[in-house]
DNA sequence: ACCCTCGCATTTTTT
DNA sequence: ATGCGAGGGT
């Protein structure tokens, strides 16, 4: 159905603009000029993103192949291509839509010999970026041990992120890495990758920023692909990727950013919520468009996020209203113990599948990942399929980066962190020793090292059994490059796996894990057929990281409140919203109120990730670091509005309520006198591990007891020898303890 | 060259 | 608890 260009009247109005209410139908029209447009939670912002490319289109003001459309992952990308192909019926969906970094390296492919690249450079990811940075460190005699190489890959992603180049870096942080000498290294790095023909992930947005800076035939090329330019996820743009979109806008000025304030919660890998204040102080006739209906979550859950949030003091205020009606009210549950909280919500989520909802509509939504192993357990046992999101990636195992590591250095044999991640594996009899010398001679002669081996092992510098094991890989490898052009890349890459004996090594190991690894590298070489070329594999390897398996089967996903942004679902568990769990020691501690309040918006988007139910629970005692802690329940619990809860036990909310209005920011429950234990007692729901007199003599105990020990958790008495107690405990089986450390409480 | 044990830290994570 | 890295022992 062609669009109707500057049709007013109803009947010719266009298909994208049915249905839309009158600010995302404003988002929607106004083209021209910078536009801002704070989008909320469920607002129907990506229809507003579609709708507003296909209008651009329809209006004719430009081509596809002049619209760019930036977004933060290569999965929102792909559904915004998926969507516009559906609305239009078909293939308008613009060549420059993708992620920043996906973009940057088409970019600098392009540009490539003016940074001191060649175009097939290679892209490192972040375990090669710190073997090479360990390297470097190493050289430096450096003490990896004070100064971990993890510390100056951070220091210099940020410095990338923004946008500061080597020989640019601040004094006051450079001196923050080894006595002042984190801009050296960071010079050495940037020199080494550049020997390596390789960048990383931050010089994706980096060098891009740079070429349009100062090279202006760049700009101009990236302005004719960014007539209309257009950015989802403003809220996480660092400062390098804001300043590629103001280089890009200045031109025609048709920025249109669409983000929400208070769901960034990326501040830690360098995204500036400033960018969107800033955006109005850089465009200061930048249309400002608020999307604040709601239609994804009844009323009681947005007043429950709405109350929350507005706790927040750095946020540019924005009011959802829900346009579903009232819908349910949200539940507060407090539990024991951890292992009840994953009992009780499994529970729950078998309640809510009889009442017909399915187990796709169903998240769990924890803080931090070692939340879900109560939760795996737990669903383990009752059956309850489940999958865990944002796992380790297909392409991060050590057998795939294996493979795909002999693929890289046959493609690019200067990719010198591929050579030394598989030259001895498997096992080729070239150990540390070898390997030293040959690092040294390549290094001497300023070459990579599959050309420095061609030489060495004409010369008698390596003993002779190396020799021959080095001659016989290199002859492998010239084998393979020579079979690029004639076999297929799967082929090539059954070759390898094949001749290189990496296949025989794993067939060798009897496991259950090798026979799994076997079972990863045929999926890859499967997967590889998908792929136009070598190159277009490896491309997608590093950056696009991810290798979904669509199942068939319903099961409920289990995620960290980070995994869930972007996603609904009817049912939303949000576990552990304790004190010590969420918000997180650590976000305080280093970024205090920021931190508290970047917290904060986790909870938000949490709780509105929720359609029809949202669940929150709270555990009176938790296993934190292989010991038992005693928690008391989050703050954020105080700041949910009553009205919009029902919570299960209002006993305890009460007592909760009345502790915490007395010692605000009591902090995280260490001793048995806090608060949080107080109120654990006082409550009978909470029978937990209570402290009484008598505790620690032998004397207090008899067969049967109920006991709880910090270590292994609640358990019960099964015999008593002088001081020695003998203990059937829940989680940790039969031990022989010391009464010293029992205490009497509930058992199981 | 390889294996094992000890010590240490341990949020979130895309590209 | 657990996993990873370094260093020492075989």
């Amino acid at each position: 159905m062609p669009f109707s260009p500057g049709a007013s009247s109803e009947s010719f109005e266009p298909a994208y603009l049915r249905g839309l209410n009158d600010a995302q139908r404003e988002a929607v029209e106004t083209i021209d000029g910078p536009v801002l447009v704070l989008a909320g939670a469920g607002v129907g912002k990506t229809r507003v993103l579609t709708s507003r490319i296909a209008h651009v289109l329809a209006t004719g003001r430009a081509r596809e192949h002049e619209i760019l459309a930036v977004t933060f992952t290569n999965k929102a990308a792909r559904e915004m291509r998926e969507r516009l192909e559906r609305m239009s019926g078909g293939a308008v969906a613009p060549p420059w839509l993708g992620t920043f970094h996906s973009l940057g390296v088409r970019i600098l492919r392009r540009y490539a010999e003016r940074v001191g690249l060649t175009s097939s450079f290679t892209i490192l990811d972040a375990d090669d970026q710190l073997r090479l940075i360990k390297q470097i460190l190493k050289d430096a005699n450096i003490d990896e041990k004070r100064w971990p190489a993890r510390m100056l890959a951070a220091l210099i992603e940020r410095w990338k992120n923004r946008a500061i180049e080597p020989g640019k870096t601040p004094a006051s942080e450079a001196a923050g890495f080894a006595n002042g000498r984190g801009g050296d290294f960071y010079k050495i790095y940037q020199d080494r990758l550049r020997t390596l023909n390789a960048v990383d992930f931050g010089d994706l947005l980096l060098e891009p920023f740079r070429l349009m800076r100062d090279d202006s035939d760049a700009l101009a090329f990236c302005q004719r692909f960014a007539k209309y330019a257009l950015v989802d996820e403003y809220q996480d743009t660092n400062a390098v990727q804001y300043l590629w979109l103001r280089l890009i806008a200045q031109k025609t000025r048709n920025l249109c950013c669409v983000g929400d304030d208070d769901q960034s919660i990326y501040s830690w890998r360098g995204a500036d919520v400033e960018n969107i204040l800033r955006f109005e102080k850089d465009f200061p006739d930048a249309k400002i468009i608020r999307l604040e209906r709601n239609y994804r979550s009844g009323a009681h859950i947005l007043a429950l996020a709405a109350t929350l949030i507005a706790n927040n003091k750095s946020r540019l205020g924005k009011t959802l209203y829900a346009d579903r009606g009232e819908g349910a009210k949200g539940r507060l549950i407090g539990l024991r113990d951890s292992v009840e909280e994953a009992h009780t919500v499994a529970e729950r989520i078998e309640r809510a599948q009889r009442r017909g909802t399915h187990l796709d509509e169903v998240a769990v939504l924890v803080r931090a990942s070692f939340q879900m192993r109560a939760f795996e357990e737990r669903f383990l046992e009752i059956g309850l399929p489940y999958r865990i999101v944002g796992g380790p990636r297909f392409y991060e195992r050590a057998e795939i980066r294996d493979a795909v590591a002999y693929l890289r250095l046959v493609a690019q044999p200067s990719d010198d962190l591929a050579f030394e991640r598989i030259v001895n594996s498997p096992r080729r009899g070239l150990g540390d020793a070898s390997l030293k010398t040959l690092r040294e001679f390549a290094r001497a002669r300023g070459a990579a090292m599959v050309p420095s081996a061609r030489a060495l092992i004409e010369s008698e510098e390596l003993r002779p059994a190396a020799r021959t094991a080095l001659r016989a890989f290199l002859a492998d490898l010239a084998r393979w490059r020579g079979q690029v052009e004639t076999l297929s890349q799967d082929q090539l890459a059954q070759t390898i796996l094949e001749e290189s004996g990496y296949l025989a090594m794993w067939t060798a190991e009897k496991t259950e894990e090798a026979k799994g690894k076997l079972e990863n590298l045929a999926e890859l070489v499967r997967s590889m057929q998908e792929f136009p070329s070598l190159q277009a594999f490896l491309e997608h390897v590093s950056l696009v990281m991810d290798a979904e398996r669509a199942d068939g089967a319903e099961r409920v996903s289990i995620m960290t409140l980070h995994a869930a942004k972007g996603l609904e679902f009817d049912e939303v568990f949000l576990p552990g919203w304790e004190e010590g769990v969420f918000p997180h020691p650590r976000a305080l501690e280093e970024a205090g109120r920021a931190g508290l309040e970047e917290e904060r918006r986790l909870a938000y988007v949490g709780i509105t990730r929720a359609r029809s139910g949202v669940t929150i629970t709270y555990a009176a005692n938790r296993q934190l670091r292989g010991l038992w802690q005693p928690s008391a329940p989050s703050r954020f619990i105080d700041e949910l509005p009553a009205a919009h809860l029902e919570a299960e036990d209002t006993h305890q909310a009460t007592v909760q309520r009345a502790w915490r209005t007395g010692t605000p920011g009591a902090g995280f429950a260490s001793s048995y006198e806090t608060p949080g234990w107080k109120r654990a007692r006082a409550a009978p729901e909470f029978a937990a591990p209570a402290p009484r007199a008598g505790a620690g003599s032998s004397a207090a105990f008899a067969a049967g007891d109920p006991v709880f020990h910090l270590k292994f958790g609640p358990g019960s008495v099964v015999a008593i020898e002088g001081d020695k107690v003998t203990v059937e405990f829940d989680k940790a089986g039969r031990k022989l303890v010391m009464a010293h450390f029992l205490q009497a409480g509930s058992g199981g």
